[in-house]
DNA sequence: GCCAACGTTGGC
DNA sequence: GCCAACGTTGGC
C-alpha cells in the first residue's frame, strides 16, 4: 500500500517548476542533512509513494504541486563535495551518511498556502502544521493526503 | 531581521 | 550521560 510524504523545498534551489522541466521530471533530491528525514527516506519511502511537493523560505509557503518517488535512496554524492554547501567532512564514501532519491514532479498545483491550511480543522494534526517542524521529509496521513489531492487535483 | 524551536556538539 | 552553548530552520 501506498504511502505519502511531504517534502520541502526552497524555490529558490528546486521549486516545482523547476523540477517539472528536469529530465523526465525528475530531481535528485540533495541536501538533506537530518537523521530522522534520512531514515523516513531510507527506511519508509518506496517508489510510487505520493509526495505533496512543498515550498519553503519564501515568500508564500506552502503545497506547490503533486510529485512521486522515483527510487530508492543512494548516497548523496554532495556530501563528499567540498565545494558544495551540503558537504560533510564526517563522510566517507566508503561509510555514506547521507542519502537522496529521486523526485517526479507530477503536475505543479494552484499554492496551498500554510494559513489556509491552519484554517482548516481537518488539516489540524498535520506534522508540517506543527510550531517548530523542522523536518524536511515527513509523512503524511492518508486522510490528509486524500484532503489534500481531491483539492488539488480536481478539474 | 527577529526569534522560537529544535538538533548537534563538546566539555565535564 | 548530562546539559549548556551554539547553529540551523523557517515562519513571520
Amino acid at each position: 500500500m501506498a504511502n505519502y510524504w511531504l517534502m520541502k523545498s526552497e524555490p529558490e534551489e528546486c521549486s516545482i517548476d523547476d523540477a517539472l522541466s528536469a529530465p523526465d521530471c525528475t530531481v535528485a533530491w540533495t541536501g538533506v542533512r537530518n537523521y530522522q528525514a534520512r531514515n523516513f527516506m531510507r527506511d519508509g519511502m518506496a517508489v510510487g509513494d505520493g509526495v505533496l511537493f512543498y515550498h519553503s523560505s519564501c515568500a508564500e509557503p506552502g503545497i506547490a504541486g503533486i510529485a512521486r518517488v522515483a527510487s530508492i535512496t543512494r548516497p548523496d554524492p554532495t556530501q563528499f563535495d567540498a565545494a558544495s554547501p551540503y558537504f560533510d567532512a564526517a563522510a566517507k564514501p566508503e561509510a555514506p551518511r547521507w542519502l537522496l532519491l529521486d523526485v517526479q514532479a507530477v503536475r505543479k498545483t494552484r499554492l496551498l498556502g500554510l494559513p489556509e491550511m491552519r484554517v482548516l480543522p481537518a488539516l489540524g494534526d498535520m506534522l508540517v502544521l506543527r510550531k517548530g517542524n523542522r523536518l524536511s521529509v515527513m509523512p503524511v496521513a492518508p486522510a490528509h493526503w486524500q484532503l489534500i489531492a481531491n483539492d488539488l487535483l480536481a478539474p
